[in-house]
RNA sequence: UGGGGCGUCGCCAAGCGGCCAAGGCAGCGGGUUUUGAUCCCGCCAUUCGGAGGUUCGAGUCCUCCCGCCCCAGCCA
């Protein structure tokens, strides 16, 4: 088996893509075969270099090595020229002069037939002079194209006389100015796939209409192998777009930050968001390859992510909004190493020492006033109680500073003795476990959360989808509190701040300390207490 | 009203004439837990777009109907 991932360089991979790359690798390495990367670069007007490097990258980001070198449609010009002068010679294709807009009067409509082109009967010699002219740089752009004489009445449009060739007298990103002309993409792929031996060409539902071209193509020329085309559903999730026209005006309008902007479903936008290959790789191996073509739920994508960084992303303390804790038993001056376990199930990833003083910032959120809180309702610090602290000793809040408006400012507290990895006194029940980090050797640092880009399930459902852009799908914390070992944290590697969720350090921020959360822990709670 | 596809739980999806219609996601209930995370246990379609028919027996075969998607680029 041979099949081949055939991307056009116009654009940027997304999690689409991602579908069709593990559909291809993993159906030939799953029967030992092979797959190739091609690349469809039949249109120059369109393709760039920048674009083929960039989705390179991508395939092998996400893990995959093609078979031999990287392959490009633009390396068989030569052969399928040589084919087309072939199908001329038989009597199977001709140069036609109708304009774009003749051609499509000529072409009928869904419900009728359409009518034969002036040139259809030419003859061969006047083809071949003519495509030879075309070829030379001798004709206009628009003025004349190869087309293959098929049955203008055929019930299915795409056998009405199919263009072949079309005039673009423009440089090509890799043939150079050699050529004048351009094959299009369906009298290309088909031989494409029979001269690399690709036995399985897999492609996505629209394209079953062109398979019996496809079909016609194999049956009518000298081609070394006899591929058969296969189509699949694409894939679509809520809550997000994955059309190339839609990603790009989002770029290029500037409602994202790039290509790579976190909240993309590109591939590099998910990269620089934290999210891992192995996720994306399960979770297109989780979606079943059939011929419906259904609307997958966000969440399903999400469980994926999670599950890979829940067992791998070492841990951290991180907090969001601080507020100062100051122990006012702990010694003067006196710090002590905390070691941390990385993983809470696999000890094997070891630890990190921790500075623990007696200054330290806990999140806001995680502190109330409210003495009437149950233990039930709010797990966390309130003033006369006790909480644990993530890997440290149990506390207990006595006292709150406020400022001249009266918000609290700092919480003055007493640590339990002796609760450092054990428990407290019965007499003592600490609320809940929250997390916290060293007031002296804190990291200031940004934090930017991301949500979904899109408001509605489905963007294009009001026509413009711009519209269902959701206005919150970036919040920038600023002053942000990290542990002293996240100085050390390596762009794009992903850690779960724990309580809070996975995070990676951002690729495009230098020296700054910047975080993109990749994605929240799952909060069952809030629905709870959203319900009241 | 041309051609090509598709309709099984809120979402994705097995099923290819024969025990009570897999599984995953989501959801719900409970247990463990120094992350309200993870993990564990349990619940979640007498029904397969609808109506007829064939058959001892149909989600699976036949007929008709309904609904949704794709195609009229010298894009891929």
């Amino acid at each position: 088996m041979v099949t081949r991932f055939p991307p056009e360089p116009n654009g940027y991979l997304h999690i689409g893509h991602a579908k069709s790359i593990c559909l291809n690798f993993g159906l030939a390495e799953r029967h030992g075969g092979v797959c190739h990367l091609r690349f469809d670069d039949t249109n120059p007007e369109t393709e760039s270099e920048e674009f083929v490097n960039a989705i390179i990258a991508d395939v092998r980001w996400l893990g995959f090595q093609w078979h031999g070198p990287v392959r490009y449609a633009s390396d068989y010009f030569d052969q399928l020229h040589a084919w087309a002068v072939h199908l001329i010679e038989a009597g199977k294709a001709y140069v036609c002069e109708l304009d774009p807009e003749q051609m499509r009067q000529y072409r009928g409509t869904l419900t009728e037939p359409g009518r034969d082109s002036p040139w259809r009967d030419r003859p061969v010699a006047e083809n071949l002079a003519l495509f030879a002219a075309m070829r030379a740089g001798e004709v206009e752009e628009g003025r004349m194209v190869l087309r293959a004489r098929i049955d203008m009445a055929a019930p299915n449009i795409n056998l009405r006389d199919p263009v072949l060739y079309r005039v673009k007298r423009m440089a090509h990103h890799r043939s150079g100015a050699s050529w004048n002309i351009y094959p299009s993409y369906d009298y290309a792929h088909g031989q494409e796939d029979a001269i690399e031996g690709v036995t399985h060409s897999i492609c996505t539902l629209e394209f079953a209409d062109h398979r019996p071209l496809y079909d016609w193509f194999i049956a009518n020329l000298p081609v070394p192998s006899q591929p058969r085309q296969y189509e699949f559903g694409r894939l679509n999730l809520n809550y997000t777009v994955t059309s190339k026209r839609k990603l790009k005006q989002l770029v290029a309008d500037g409602h994202v930050d790039g290509w790579d902007d976190p909240r993309l479903p590109t591939l590099a936008g998910l990269r620089r968001r934290g999210v891992t290959p192995a996720a994306i790789r399960a979770f297109c191996d989780s979606l079943a390859v059939a011929r419906t073509d259904g609307i997958v739920d966000m969440a399903q994508f999400e469980h994926f992510i999670r599950a890979d960084l829940n067992d791998n992303a070492p841990r951290a303390l991180c907090v969001l909004r601080p507020l100062r804790v100051t122990l006012t038993n702990w010694p003067a001056g006196k710090v002590e190493n905390l070691d941390l376990a990385n993983h809470p199930q696999r000890p094997e990833l070891g630890a990190r020492r921790v500075p623990f003083g007696g200054a330290l910032y806990i999140d806001r959120d995680d502190f109330s006033t409210d003495t009437a809180l149950s233990r039930k309702q709010f797990k966390r610090l309130v003033l006369g109680d006790w909480v644990r602290l993530r890997g440290a000793p149990v506390i207990r809040a006595d006292e709150v500073v406020r400022d001249a408006a009266g918000a609290v400012i700092e919480v003055l507290a007493s640590l339990v003795p002796d609760t450092l990895g054990s428990d407290p006194p019965p007499e003592i029940k600490p609320r809940g476990v929250i997390h916290w980090v060293d007031a002296e050797t804190a990291l200031d640092c940004e934090l930017r959360l991301y949500d979904r880009l899109f408001a509605a399930a489905n963007p294009e459902a009001g026509g413009d989808f711009l519209q269902a852009l959701n206005p919150g799908s970036l919040q920038v914390l600023a002053g942000c509190k990290a542990e002293a070992s996240l100085a050390a944290a390596v762009p794009g590697a992903t850690l779960q701040f724990e309580r809070e969720g996975y995070f990676c350090r951002d690729s495009r921020s230098g020296d700054r300390l910047v975080f993109n959360r990749t994605i929240a822990l799952r909060d069952t709670w809030a629905k709870h207490s959203a319900e009241g």
